[in-house]
DNA sequence: GGTTTAGGTGATTCTTGAATCGACATATTA
DNA sequence: TAATATGTCGATTCAAGAATCACCTAAACC
C-alpha cells in the first residue's frame, strides 16, 4: 500500500482505471450506453472483460464514474460564467469559445454528455436526475448573466434553452463530421444571437 | 383481399400495424432504440412479440418504418420555410411556433427524432446517413432563408446549427418535464435571437 | 527469499432479448 | 357450410452480454 504511491502496481492500476474510464466515455459518446458492451470497452484498451469488472463493480458503476468525470469537466463553463461581468453578448461568445476549445481538447466529453442526456431523458432512470444536476450548475450561472437581458423574461428558461442548443449543435457537429466542423456551426450560431 | 378494403381483417391489420408503429415511436423516444425491446413494444399494445414480428420483419425494419414516419412529419417544417418570404426573424419564429405546435400534437415525434439522431450520430450505422437525409430537406430550406442574414456568412452551417439547437431544446424540455414546458424554453430562445 | 496481495485472464454461468415456428382462431370467399 | 387465408399466440431456439470464479503472474512487504 504505502503512503503516496511510488509503486509500480498502484500506478499501473490507476492508469488502467483511467484508460477504461476514457474508453467508456468515448464509446458511450459514439454508441450510447446501451449499445456499448463491456467487451467493447475491454477490447478498446486491450484487456478482457474480467479486468473491467475488476475495476468497476458493474456496468452501471462505470456509467456513474463517467458521469462524475463529465460533471467535473463542465465546471469550467460555470467558472467562466461566474467570473464574467453580467449581461453582454461577449459572455455568450465566451461560453461558445470555451465549448469549442473544450470540444477540441476532449471531443468525447461534450458529445458523451449530450448523448447520455438524450439517452436517459424521460426514462425515469435515476441517471436522469443525476444528469440534471450536472447541467444545473451551468444553467444556474448562465441564468444570472441573462437576468438583465432586455428580451428575456424567464432567464432560467433561456439558460436552459441555450444549454440545450449548445448540446444539440455538438450532436449535429458529430452527425455531419468530418465534412463540417463544430467551429463552423458554433460561429454561425453566434451570428444569429442578438447583441445586448 | 378485395379491391380497397372494406374488410374487417385488413382494417384490423392496418390498425395493429399503426398501433405498433406509434408505440415504437413513443418507446424509442423515451428509452432509445437499443434499450427498447420488442416485448416492451408488444406489451404497450397488448400483443405478444410474435405479433410484432408478423408485422415487421425485424427490429431494424421497425426502426426504418419509424424513421420514414418521422421523415413524413418533418416536411411541414420545410413546407413552411419554402413558402416564407426570405430573411426575417418572423420566419425563425414561425419555425419555432411550428415546432411547438408539432410538439404538442405529437411530442414523441420531435423527441424521437432527436433521440435517434443522437443515438446514431457517429455510429457508422447506416441509419446515420438516413437520419441525415431526413434533416437535409429542412436544413436546405432553412439555409435559403438565412442567405441574406447580415451576420451569417455560411448559411448552411447556420441552418444546421439552428436545427441542432431546436432538437437540443426539445431534449431539455423532456429532461425538465413536467416542471418546465417546452414553450417556455422555445419562447426564451426566440428572445435571444437577433432581428434582421 | 518466501509469503502475501492485487491486477489481469479466460472459461463459465445466468439472463435477456431477437427471431422462428407450429397451433389456433376468426374473417373472408366460394 | 366448408375451405382458405391471415392475424395472433406462446413456447422455443439461438446468440449475446453481464457478471462470476478459479487461476496465473508479478509486484510489494516482511
Amino acid at each position: 500500500m504505502s503512503l503516496e504511491g511510488y509503486n509500480k502496481k498502484e500506478a499501473q492500476a490507476r492508469a488502467t482505471h483511467k484508460k477504461i474510464l476514457m474508453a467508456a466515455v468515448e464509446l458511450f459518446a459514439r454508441q450510447g450506453y446501451h449499445k456499448t458492451t463491456i467487451t467493447d470497452i475491454a477490447q478498446a484498451v486491450n484487456l478482457t472483460s474480467g479486468a473491467v469488472f475488476h475495476h468497476f463493480q458493474s456496468k452501471e458503476a462505470l456509467l456513474e464514474a463517467v458521469v462524475d468525470w463529465l460533471a467535473r469537466g463542465i465546471t469550467i463553463y460555470s467558472d467562466h460564467l461566474n467570473r464574467a461581468e453580467k449581461g453582454s453578448l461577449a459572455v455568450a461568445e465566451g461560453v461558445v469559445d470555451i465549448m469549442c476549445e473544450h470540444f477540441h481538447r476532449q471531443p468525447e466529453a461534450t458529445i458523451c454528455l449530450a448523448a447520455l442526456g438524450t439517452e436517459f431523458a424521460g426514462s425515469n432512470h435515476h441517471m436522469e436526475k443525476r444528469l440534471n444536476e450536472v447541467y444545473d450548475d451551468f444553467v444556474e450561472a448562465f441564468s444570472r448573466i441573462l437576468e438583465n437581458h432586455p428580451k428575456v423574461s424567464d432567464s432560467r428558461a433561456a439558460a436552459t434553452a441555450l444549454v440545450g442548443a449548445v448540446q444539440g449543435i455538438a450532436v449535429q457537429g458529430l452527425l455531419q463530421a468530418p465534412e463540417r466542423s463544430i467551429d463552423e456551426l458554433a460561429k454561425s450560431f453566434i451570428g444569429l444571437l442578438a447583441e445586448w
